[in-house]
DNA sequence: ATGAAAGCGCTAACAC
DNA sequence: GTGTTAGCGCTTTCAT
């Protein structure tokens, strides 16, 4: 009836035991304490029996560290960020914490309550894929000495640890090999979040028309959640250009711009070439198969995870070095170039 | 420098008022506290002033509430999952909870120690697909007074409420659909847990398939995380059996049946016709588009969190009413059919 | 080798 | 109308 959780005051009652004892024997510290084994023992047993498990509200309270981690990325359904969440999960609870996470969908104003959120939540640390104009609250958390591991995006030098792809060099080695398979008009379609000349996907491409002495098609698209609504532009953009080949900047950009090839019936990759950045079920396995630039999944949760637990365990790194891993893409070539 | 968060003392001191009467005038209590309209715009503009933010911690220690849900789902990684997800963070948000979430892989174990995750973290509620061998956990859960709503999967009547689809009903019009089209040897190709007599959608299929006067063709599938070995199994059920048509039960192994049947060379429809269970982009956008039966994503998660956030505002409600509701799925007709 | 006691920040019953 | 006070369950210093 009285089924209530179990305090360290009933356990120690129970056992004529005081709390500080109990408490001592369960975080480990009965060797240095020299509790006896018999005590010791006794504790755990009864602490199983009964089933008790600290309250984490009161030892976060007490000790000030919460065992969360908060995790921000655009958007959780898309699979890249579901992705990396999945390994994030995978690897964070091995480590004893837990996840919270959310979706800012590019939106600052979105953005920023998050991070309020994480901070009001004491989250441990967190990894972030941040929207630009979060800049200043970033840059706050972690002169707190929050823990912030930002990827995907970053911002220049501002002392916060990051883990981010060669988007420059892949989006060059794309461009290269479309020109090198002949390709004469390749449009560029990318969200631009911001200035597209400070967008490194961009950059990377506008390097490989003019090193390739091509014609540059750009098409920066500003961020939107509707797919349809990229439907829409990028049907436009390719009837208004008559281009030979097209690069996606982003996995949905390339479904979207995939499902408008089939349905104005272009036939990849004679009428148009394609490659998208990102790689997906829907690309391998589309006939033709759609070449992409993957990004190694994998590794950029390994290094987010190594970096934060790192930090995590040694508090005093956090404000000391601030290291940006730049992770190569890779170019997975298939029938549509 | 000494930036550490504010609290209600702070608050308190600064302004020569008590904590208590802080407390209320935070908390919205100020009218029944007959607290005067000065103080209160004192306090709330000192508040603003210094970023006083609650400590939750000390917050959900007092009160017992904690504004967290749990969503445990087979695969946050799973677009079906993922976008679930997605759009009850959505919801939740508005309602002011956060979410921390966990991956079961459909391992009971996994599946247990999240559950014991969610009691220790004392989340408000949660939303569960659950692993079969989970039903005693949840149901103590749902004892001890802890909102919960499954959805996905449920076990028959334990006073849980849950948000299902008709898997049953779905899969049968997806082989009536088949029949129809002249199929005479149809496979399914699914997932069973457990046994394979009280998967709904095995059920819907068999009967389907008598109904219709043919041979059933069942290959349940046990749960394992890789997709290679799914690629592996389906192409042997593929070259024993000479089918005409395939349903798959769930939507990875609709990819990877995808995967195999063109790695394989086979034409859809003509060499083989193919139905998979869960829409996704891949389908959508492959020629020939695969036909699917489509869960209602959306209608899925709207209901789950309403009947979750009904029960967190009236926790008479938890032990009482409960509710099973389920929801129709789609067939969408594509080319592969 | 063990325990008493203070206090983390907040809420709410009960005074005044 | 506003303040006093007693905890919520835990950690940890200091005493014994």
């Amino acid at each position: 009836m009285t089924d209530s959780k179990p305090s360290m005051s009933d356990l120690a009652k129970k056992l004529n035991v005081s709390k500080t004892t109990i408490s001592f024997i369960l975080n480990g510290k009965a060797k240095e304490r020299r509790i006896s084994e018999a005590l010791v023992e006794k504790v755990l047993a009864e602490a199983a029996n009964l089933g008790y498990r600290p309250n984490q509200f009161a030892q976060s309270l007490r000790t000030g560290r919460t065992n969360i981690i908060g995790l921000m990325v655009e958007d959780i359904s898309n699979p890249f960020y579901a992705s990396i969440a999945r390994l994030i999960e995978e690897k964070v609870y091995q480590n004893g914490y837990r996840i919270v996470y959310c979706s800012t969908e590019n939106d600052v104003t979105r953005g920023k309550d998050f991070l309020t959120m994480f901070s009001t939540l004491s989250v441990d640390g967190c990894i972030v894929a941040p929207t630009q104009g979060m800049e200043q609250e970033i840059r706050e958390m972690h002169e707190k000495g929050k823990s912030v591991v930002l990827f995907d995006r970053y911002f220049g030098n501002d002392g916060t640890d990051a883990v981010m792809v060669d988007n420059q060099g892949g989006m060059y080695r794309a461009v290269e090999h479309l020109a090198a398979r002949g390709a004469k008009d390749i449009g560029l379609i990318a969200i631009a979040l911001d200035d597209p000349e400070k967008e490194d996907r961009i950059i990377g491409f506008k390097k490989a028309i003019a090193d390739n002495g091509l014609a540059t098609y750009v098409f920066p698209l500003p961020f939107k959640g509707g797919y349809e609504e990229y439907l829409q532009d990028i049907s436009e953009i390719f009837s208004r250009n008559k281009l030979d080949a097209v690069v996606f900047g982003t996995n949905y950009l390339g479904i979207a711009g995939l499902e408008v090839i089939n349905q104005m019936g272009l036939r990849i990759p004679d009428d148009m070439a394609m490659i998208s950045f990102d790689d997906h079920d829907l690309f391998r396995i589309h006939r033709p198969g759609i070449t992409v630039v993957a990004q190694p999944i994998e590794a950029i949760a390994q290094k987010a995870i190594d970096t934060l637990m790192s930090k995590l365990r040694n508090p005093a790194l956090t404000k000391k070095t601030a290291e940006v891993i730049t992770l190569p893409t890779s170019l997975i070539v298939r029938a549509s170039t």
